[in-house]
DNA sequence: TAAGATTGAGCCTTCAATCTTG
DNA sequence: CAAGATTGAAGGCTCAATCTTA
């Protein structure tokens, strides 16, 4: 039965060490920024690219791959800061759509250049454009 | 001033989704086993690699990037289970060595197949070994 | 006063139970 | 009864405060 490879391991082990790397670095200069954590960023974001700029709440918790009640919460928080919007399902009222208000588009835009100056930085500088695409390509093969 | 491009917003999502995926079936997969979570088995195997197969709590702290806090906690969990002791350090009465006993020993063996088989499976297979050691080689340069 | 380790408070997440509507 | 969403309980983490020894 064959074991993984050590270089496999490594590989497993790189990935996590570099998520976690990037990921604390971002938390970190946001929060020095006085902005939102990076997962405030993804909600917007998400609602944003939705068709019509508003999203199902389940179908947003699919999305960021967070469970239905951690996503009620964290919109919750959300909502108390004014950045998004609960609004009734007009055909189903069972539903509610995510929408981002004219303070969660400008939070948006508040945030993306520490985020995008991070990944820069800590990810592009570090990691040739190359080696990015061959990553990006194989791990998106699932 | 240039942004990163969307190539490289997409390996940092990638790799994102990569390890999110990997490491929940990891951790499904130990648990439909009776099995403890990873984190245990990152401890155990910690500790095992130290000179003297011993270490102390802050240098295991560090090595596991969790927090020094969160480190006595996870190690509380890890001794009431009779995986590992904590004995005092002969020279500095300050210090605690975490050392594996020998049901520790047992389990390292009895996770490591579940684990090893996750990654050959959704890690091996998915992403070709040539790719893995780009991604080993270029997440490590840091 | 600093360093090693632990403790308590607070935050965020998941899971299971609940409420409402289909 | 099933599906959308929320709520409460419990688990685990971080941070700051604390205790002990150097």
């Amino acid at each position: 039965m064959a074991k993984p490879s050590k270089s496999v391991v490594d590989a497993w082990i790189a990935l996590n060490r570099a998520q976690r790397y990037v990921f604390e670095t971002i938390e970190a200069e946001l929060k020095s920024a006085g902005l939102p954590p990076l997962a405030w960023y993804d909600v917007l974001w998400a609602i944003g690219r939705a068709p019509g700029r508003r999203i199902r709440m389940a179908e947003l918790a699919s999305s960021l791959t967070v469970s239905r009640g951690g996503l009620t919460k964290l919109a919750d928080r959300l909502e108390s800061a004014g950045l998004i919007r609960r609004e009734a399902a007009e055909d189903d009222r069972r539903g509610l759509y995510a929408v981002v208000t004219p303070a969660g588009e400008q939070m948006l835009k508040r945030m993306w250049p520490v985020y995008a100056k991070v990944l820069r930085e800590r990810f592009v500088a570090p990691i040739r454009a190359e080696e990015a695409a061959v990553i990006a390509d194989a791990l998106s093969r699932r």
